[in-house]
DNA sequence: AAGGCGGTCAACCGCCGGGAT
DNA sequence: CATCCCGGCGGTTGACCGCCT
């Protein structure tokens, strides 16, 4: 399906422009101008595509554009652009006289972003990481949706989610005391994220407020805000986790036990006890957006020692206590170890 | 010195919307 | 109204380069 091609592959030449082609296509448009782009090869006597060229011009040759290094002005302007149009890299190039939408792309995929995640701003949505990460941890004490039960009730419905995830998110629960102390292999994952938190450069413009500075720390610990916020899902969970439970154990039978598993009343337990690895991402609303972001958490966790620390967790025969009904359903192995 | 590796950026690909027929 | 054509756009690829081991 979709368009015919627009020109002969098999005649058209492809990879980097040679200078010549440059400067027939140069004569060309400063004679001609830059009409229809499909006849400019033809005419200027190359064998290229014309999408190639109108490529190569707009890109490349127009006048006017400029060729050396980003300003911060522009950087800045960037950003901003980005976190209201998103990556419409044709309009925020417009803002940005003599620069080309590839131009913008490229320095945001290579330079901006990283620049962001250093500094705890996730480059999607423009939001401290540690927030997502606490709306993660929200999400993440719920257990998963019931309506992704099969028909016939079985457990397997459930999708299998990733055993675990930073724990980040855990951290206001357990300064609130809604959990456990932490295990010495939690502390250590705190030991990673203060050296993240030294070594952050201020950050930009947060929500938080302008040209406030920025530290994980903000969001993690002492956050009362997210303290609050997670004694709010605390209370939402409790209820939710009543019907989940109710429905799940008449749905999973006699069969596998498995989603009855969870049904523990004790709030430790059901947020995760000593390891806190919930995330019930089989039911959820997923899409294009999710999984860019789960990306983004993912890069986030690279970057902090996190995904090394989820590594040795794994590693870790504790952590499985061996229940082969806890891994096929994917969610809450750590809850259901948490005795 | 050489190979590996990551960063950068030009170029390509496929899809989409709008105008023309 | 349906189809075709074209320009534009965003995502992705791959060549090139410099740094590191």
């Amino acid at each position: 399906m979709g368009r015919p091609p627009c020109c002969d592959k098999a005649n058209v030449k492809k990879g980097p422009w040679t200078p010549e082609e440059d400067a027939k296509l140069l004569a060309y448009t400063s004679t001609h101008g830059t009409g229809n782009w499909t006849n400019v090869p033809q005419r200027a006597g190359l064998k290229r595509c014309g999408k190639s060229c109108r490529l190569r011009y707009t890109n490349y040759l127009r006048p006017n554009l400029k060729h050396e290094n980003f300003t911060q002005e522009e950087e800045d302007l960037i950003v901003t652009l980005h976190a209201m149009l998103g990556s419409r890299w044709s309009l925020i190039a417009n803002q940005l006289p003599g620069r080309t939408d590839n131009d913008v792309k490229n320095y945001w995929n290579t330079k901006l972003s990283k620049k962001l995640r250093q500094r705890g701003i996730d480059p999607i949505t423009h939001r401290p990481i540690a927030d997502l990460m606490h709306s993660i941890g929200a999400l993440a004490i719920r257990p998963p949706q019931p309506l992704a039960l099969s028909p016939n009730g079985g457990s397997t419905a459930y999708l299998p989610a990733p055993a675990a995830l930073p724990l980040v998110h855990d951290v206001a629960y357990h300064a609130a005391g809604m959990l456990p102390p932490m295990t010495p292999a939690q502390q250590q994952q705190q030991v990673v994220i203060a050296r993240v938190d030294a070594d952050a450069p201020a950050s930009p413009t947060t929500e938080h407020g302008q040209g406030q500075e920025l530290k994980w720390s903000d969001f993690l610990a002492d956050d009362a805000a997210a303290a609050a916020a997670a004694a709010e899902a605390q209370q939402q969970q409790q209820v939710v986790l009543g019907q989940y439970h109710h429905e799940a154990a008449a749905a999973a039978g006699a069969g596998s036990g498995v989603a009855v598993h969870g049904a523990g009343s004790s709030s430790a337990a059901a947020t995760g006890g000593d390891d806190g690895g919930i995330v019930g991402v089989g039911g959820g609303g997923g899409g294009d957006g999710a999984a860019a972001f789960i990306d983004a958490i993912l890069d986030c966790d690279k970057e902090t020692g996190v995904d090394q620390f989820i590594a040795e967790l794994l590693a870790d025969p504790a952590y499985y206590a061996g229940s082969s009904s806890s891994s096929e359903m994917g969610w809450g192995i750590g809850l259901l170890n948490a005795d």
